[in-house]
DNA sequence: TAGATTGTTAATCGATTAACAATC
DNA sequence: TAGATTGTTAATCGATTAACAATC
């Protein structure tokens, strides 16, 4: 089988959501014309999009909305539930575990992990946050999917390699760093300064001209 | 002047990274060679990205790293102060506010809004949490270059309209939806959501092989 | 059936990589 | 000067768009 391209992947997610709108609105079918007139896409790429993954339309009559976002759901693994810890409770974790709709998507947060005392011990939605030193002893004795990073990169670095002892194939980094790790282990990215200077970038240009 | 395609703009941020370590190492000057290596990327793309520019370097020598470091900031406008104000003072919202580097970088978070009259008027990182129904009027008595938007989708769409109105040229937005708004207006995702998504895909890949 | 719209091939466009002459 | 390395042109690769036959 041949791999997806990055850019089809990426693009997935956001038929997905545009998909779940459209089933919010009560609208049962749509084509790729009428699709690629709300999401500013061509309609060419939405159908070379999903055909990378099977034909899920119909000549003449389109694309069934609930079964194309279910049969999206289930490539992006949104049919399967996954465990995931948080590391750093600070208030980018805390926003993370507060956020209600990861969970509709079956993204469980487990447990939270701090060094700092005033915040161990603490609830957070339900999942108390507990001691760093513990984190070796409970990844071997807990199913984790991801992970996520949420500290400075000094220390985002040396835990990363925990991670990755303990048999953690999924970070999801926000750490102002490139984790370098193994090619089994899958790194997301969130570099949050990066796109905040994206933006200065651009404005800049809209100023200028 | 030829407009510098996004793909470039997007890498600018990690060399900025990527320099500035550098120069805390105490290393003066680099090769395209040798930071390709460090960077995991061609050294023909970072000469090719770079000389969009200009020529930073010089033939037999490379590149001297505190210069093209700050050559690049001034590309990306961090030579520049920008006034920033954040909207929805939850957890991301405080995380933002929080940030130090970013204000390192001339970023300056100089008001919260929230609607919540538990968090009007607490204090985050020096800054007042003011409330939303002020924000009109705030916003046409001081100059704001960037606003972000850390609320839920519903009220973001409203609240993004109100600031077009004002005439913010630039938006952070963390909620989940595409903002339609003029194309004067720069607006810079980040979307939590389907980056986690995009990790439970590549991650079930992984899986599967 | 006729009209609509997909799935898919072919054409275009843009971005990345390779190569090398220029030059420090 | 000789060696190193850039700046830049040319070649390749991949992604996007256009076109249209297949088919519901």
């Amino acid at each position: 089988m041949k791999s997806i391209s990055k850019a089809v992947i990426s693009r997935l997610p956001r038929y997905y959501r545009y998909l779940g709108e459209l089933k919010e609105e009560g609208i049962e079918r749509i084509s790729s014309g009428d699709l690629s007139e709300r999401m500013h896409v061509t309609a060419s790429q939405i159908r070379q999009d999903l055909n990378n993954f099977g034909g899920f339309g119909q000549q003449g009559y389109g694309y069934n909305v609930s079964y194309l976002y279910d049969e999206i759901g289930k490539i992006l693994n949104l049919d399967k539930d996954h465990s995931m810890v948080i590391i750093g409770a600070g208030h980018l974790g805390q926003a993370i575990a507060n956020y209600a709709n990861f969970e509709k998507r079956g993204f469980k947060v487990i447990a939270l992990f701090d060094k700092n005392p005033e915040v161990i011990g603490k609830i957070v939605r339900n999942v108390e946050v507990l001691d760093i030193d513990g984190l070796e002893n409970y990844l071997n004795n807990n199913k984790i999917d991801i992970v996520a990073l949420t500290l400075p990169k000094e220390q985002a670095t040396k835990i990363a390699d925990t991670l990755v002892a303990c048999g953690i194939k999924a970070i999801w980094n926000f750490a102002h760093t490139d984790l370098e790790l193994p090619d089994d282990v899958i790194v997301e990215n969130v570099h949050l300064s990066e796109s905040l200077m994206k933006l200065a970038y651009n404005y800049g240009e809209i100023e200028n001209r």
